[in-house]
DNA sequence: GATATTTGCAACCATTTAGTTCAAAACTCC
DNA sequence: GGAGTTTTGAACTAAATGGTTGCAAATATC
């Protein structure tokens, strides 16, 4: 049984409310945060006005949730593909350049959501979630260098939580070095050598 | 002779062109660049509107200005502290501190002008600005790993026109982290492995 | 001291923007 | 089919914002 919800009593909703999230996401990624007006996100998620203020609030409270779907998808993502069975290099080195490949994409004026535009927010909230995000990709990339322990890809003493953490910076660098403009061959490169870097083992 | 340059004909101005910037650059600073409104810099920089607009122009080439002017002071104290006489273990780890200490200055929501916001400045010329600034800060950064290597300090086939670039790279990592609120300590912490890391020889 | 020249201040205009109101539409329940 | 309930579209309000204009004030040159 997938739900019994009952019907809801008045006229039906027009448009889907995960739809409507998923549209507002491309509006921001594309504007940025302060650039979308109110009017970009009606024309965008095709909601009414009242419709959106109704169900969604404010730009600030719709911004919140386009930011944990759009988290909660680039999560899965990266965590499939660091899980995937391959090499703890090609892991790493997979998870740069996926940061670079989506920050280059074009139409996207703003590279990424998490890592670009929400930073510049200035909301309470939106720095925790920020910040549990990160500490979640950290954690998920350290979880990855320990099995590259057990699987004696790295030496037993290989410094995990620092180096996890300086991936994560690298990925911030790479991708805000594309926000500038920096060609998607240069950073592909660059998170080659970067992957590279991070494997290399401690000093003795 | 400082100059000889003729007093203007009419009314001298009331205000202070280079501190007129300064302060704008402290509007910036503290409000980013979509937060900012004409008022605020006629507020915050102490020249009426219309000789604002005449003078400096419109926010856009204000923020032109300010910015060339961050970077020139920037530059020079990255400068200063990158080819003071230390080793270069101190210049690395100086130069990546010295970021996380200005992007967590207190007063200043915005943690660098270079780094957080103008990347997000929608602008073909800010664009051009920071792609010569990086590549700048990059060749200062490559002259000092340079020196290194001809005082001895790591090995001659040290990468360092690639570490280089991870060093702007782990910067910016730290200053958008700092940008979310991770506190000034743990950064100075990841400052500081991060200058250990990218000092790692070459893997033989 | 008169005149030319430039700055400074206040008010102003047009546009954009966020958020609300209200009646009509679309549906369920009885 | 009618009553009650919820959504929707269009119009509306109030405030903010970018940019300009006109006139008074201040100073150099003649």
């Amino acid at each position: 049984m997938v739900a019994n919800i009952a019907k809801p009593r008045g006229r039906p909703r027009s448009f889907d409310e995960m739809g409507a999230i998923e549209k507002a996401t491309q509006v921001f990624w594309s504007k940025g945060y302060d650039g979308v007006t109110i009017d970009d996100l009606v024309a965008g998620m095709g909601v009414g006005r009242p419709s959106l203020y109704a169900v969604f609030g404010d730009k600030r409270a719709i911004f919140l949730r386009v930011l944990k779907a759009y988290a909660e998808r680039k999560g899965a993502l990266a965590a499939k593909a660091l899980l995937a069975p391959q090499s703890l290099r090609d892991s790493i080195a997979g998870f740069l350049k996926y940061n670079v490949e989506s920050a280059t994409e074009k139409g996207s004026a703003w590279g990424c959501l998490l890592i670009c535009v929400a930073p510049l927010v200035n909301d309470a909230e939106v720095q925790r979630f920020l910040q549990n995000a990160a500490t979640g990709g950290a954690a998920l990339l350290e979880r990855r260098f320990r099995d590259g322990i057990s699987a004696g890809e790295i030496p037993s003493d290989f410094p995990a939580s620092a180096r996890a953490i300086q991936v994560t910076d690298l990925a911030r660098g790479l991708t805000m070095r594309a926000q500038i403009g920096t060609p998607r061959k240069t950073l592909l490169k660059d998170a080659e050598e970067a992957a590279e870097l991070v494997l290399l083992p401690r000093r003795v």
